[in-house]
RNA sequence: CGGGGAGUGGCGCAGGCUGGUAGCGCAUCUGGUUUGGGACCAGAGGGUCGCAGGUUCGAAUCCUGUCUCCCCGACCA
């Protein structure tokens, strides 16, 4: 990882202190900073251009998908949540609300005005089933209208207790989709179809590998019948939830009137899903990803991933530099690569070179180009991929090639990139999940001192008081259950929790 | 909501106990010398010390009130 010869690019190494790391990632890598109000924060260019890549990438599967994009209000009545009584009582405790629309000055202090009281609250959205549920009450009429496929991007707020910049910020950007069908086949269909358009975005775009499973009964979002999640590992072990498919049932077409006439002349309830994902992605591609120069950004979400840095002296070789510069700028923007056009930056900004280099380094650019005289020269190119920084002696890995042959060969770089972020990951996924645990003791004993990974154990899906009793005792060792992986083999021991004989395995780990 | 901490140029902090011209580092700007692993020298600009009261000839400093943010727990995408 580190040696003592490199002098890292951050103050803070994932080793000393991986939350403070964290923290020195996203400022140093200008992705955000605190906004002086609590709990929310200021993206920053480089940070919400990674987000706008993927927006761009995940509306594109979501179309793709036959799905719709809609906008709701950012204010729902208060009695849209009254309808579904598991769902008030899942986000009752962290919900902004709107009692005034107007101030009034007194002694100079603004305060809400008295007279101006709202005769029904709003509630400024945690997610939007609700609201989403009475337009599609409208809209369907007919197992013609169905399926009814909808998404839409949005902000929301939830009024959590501790917030973290990226992982669990009161306001947070998302997409949620929004689905009614006929019948829970087609329902459960879509729910799966989301879960793994999430599974595969995450692996392709974010090169971030994810454990895609069913949530136990304690974990479901509330309201729902069954919860899914994709579930990453981060570089200290610890699991971050990065996205969440839900089969809903009846449950919010009930509350919310979604009935449709059937081929029979029958009024029929509608099974609905939601599913989402949210600006946390980008605070797990950090902690995946990220190295103790900063982030390493995988080049399908880089917002630009190839930047030219000219080294110029103020002279007059300048002039050709930037000339040069211009030129190899016009070839990379030509170049396809993942089947988009190459995003190339110039940066002109008139600071020092190596100050400019280290902002890239420290950003994650995947690929820095340094042009000087010499390569001008030559008619050459510095290349500096963030993947390999540094050469075996601990000095910054330059390799100088030629310029036609970077431009014929960067897009199997950046693509050489992608993967090896995603490898890497993928192998320290897979070597930290242990598989060998039959034992509450030697269950706990795995994680003692703050071993990384997870534990894959069999169980007996236990619920109500029983399942309560496991999270209370995973809770005392600071541990939960993250999911029931799809792709697990099927159990054929005892339960690690209740000694009953097991029916699945289930993920257990620490998480943010 | 409980426990801690902090609000002083853009950022990070000192000063506060013992009231007396608002300081340091980084960053910024200008000039010069430099230049392919985060340059150096010289000079300059920039703050009504979170807010509101009070004590005092005089408050960043003492007193009262108040707001906000951060960290640790209980809650969560």
């Amino acid at each position: 990882m580190s040696t003592p010869t490199i002098k890292h690019a951050l103050p803070v190494t994932r080793a000393h202190d991986f939350a403070a790391w964290f923290q020195a990632v996203i400022s140093e890598a200008d992705l955000a900073e605190e906004s002086g109000v609590r709990g929310c924060m200021v993206i920053r260019p480089w940070g919400y251009g990674i987000w706008e890549r993927i927006q761009k990438l995940m509306d594109a599967r979501i179309k793709a998908a036959g799905v719709e994009n809609c906008y709701f209000p950012l204010f729902i009545p208060l009695s849209f949540f009254e309808k579904e009584a598991d769902h008030v009582d899942g986000f009752a405790k962290e919900m902004a609300v709107v009692t005034h629309h107007r101030l009034k000055s007194i002694d100079g202090k603004l305060t809400p005005d008295p007279d101006s009281k709202l005769e029904e609250p709003l509630v400024v959205r945690p997610t939007s089933e609700t609201v989403i549920g009475q337009a599609m009450a409208r809209w369907v009429q007919s197992w013609r209208d169905l399926p009814l496929l909808t998404n839409q991007w949005a902000n929301v707020v939830r009024w959590e207790m501790r917030t973290r910049m990226f992982l669990r910020t009161s306001e947070f950007l998302w997409q949620e989709g929004h689905t009614a069908h006929a019948d829970e086949a087609d329902a459960r269909t879509e729910t799966m179809r989301a879960l793994e358009m999430y599974r595969d975005f995450s692996e392709t775009a974010l090169a971030m590998p994810v454990v895609a499973g069913e949530k136990p009964e304690n974990e479901r979002f509330p309201g729902a019948v069954a919860t899914y999640s994709i579930e990453a590992m981060m570089q200290d072990g610890k699991a971050l939830q990065a996205g969440t498919s839900h089969y809903l049932g009846t449950g919010f077409a009930e509350a919310a009137g979604i009935k449709y006439q059937d081929q029979d002349g029958g009024q029929q309830y509608c099974h609905t899903t939601s599913w989402g994902v949210s600006t946390r992605m980008i605070g797990g591609v950090i902690m995946v990803h990220g190295d103790d120069d900063g982030l390493r950004c995988p080049p399908m979400i880089a917002p630009h991933q190839v930047i030219i840095v000219p080294m110029l002296r103020d002279n007059d070789e300048d002039a050709a530099v930037i000339a040069y510069c211009e030129d190899l700028a016009k070839a990379l923007g030509a170049v396809d690569v993942f089947r988009e056009p190459l995003r190339v930056l110039f940066d002109k900004k008139p600071i020092k070179a190596a100050p400019k280099r280290w902002s890239w380094v420290k950003k994650g650019a995947p690929i820095i180009v340094e042009v000087g005289g010499r390569d001008v020269a030559g008619g050459n190119v510095s290349v500096l991929r963030r993947d390999r920084l540094y050469n075996e002696a601990g000095k910054l890995a330059s390799t100088i090639m030629s310029r036609d042959s970077f431009v014929a060969e960067v897009g199997d770089m950046l693509r050489d990139f992608q993967a090896v972020l995603h490898g890497e990951a993928r192998e320290r996924l897979v070597a930290n999940i242990r598989r060998d645990v039959t034992d509450k003791a030697t269950l706990a004993a795995a994680f003692e001192g703050d071993k990384p990974g997870w534990v894959e154990v069999e169980w007996a899906r236990p619920t109500g008081a029983a399942l309560e009793a496991v999270v209370d005792w995973l809770k005392s060792h600071k541990l939960t259950l993250r999911n029931v992986p799809l792709d697990a083999a099927p159990a054929d021991g005892v339960c690690v929790f209740t000694g009953e004989a097991a029916v699945e395995r289930v993920l257990v780990g620490r998480s943010y």
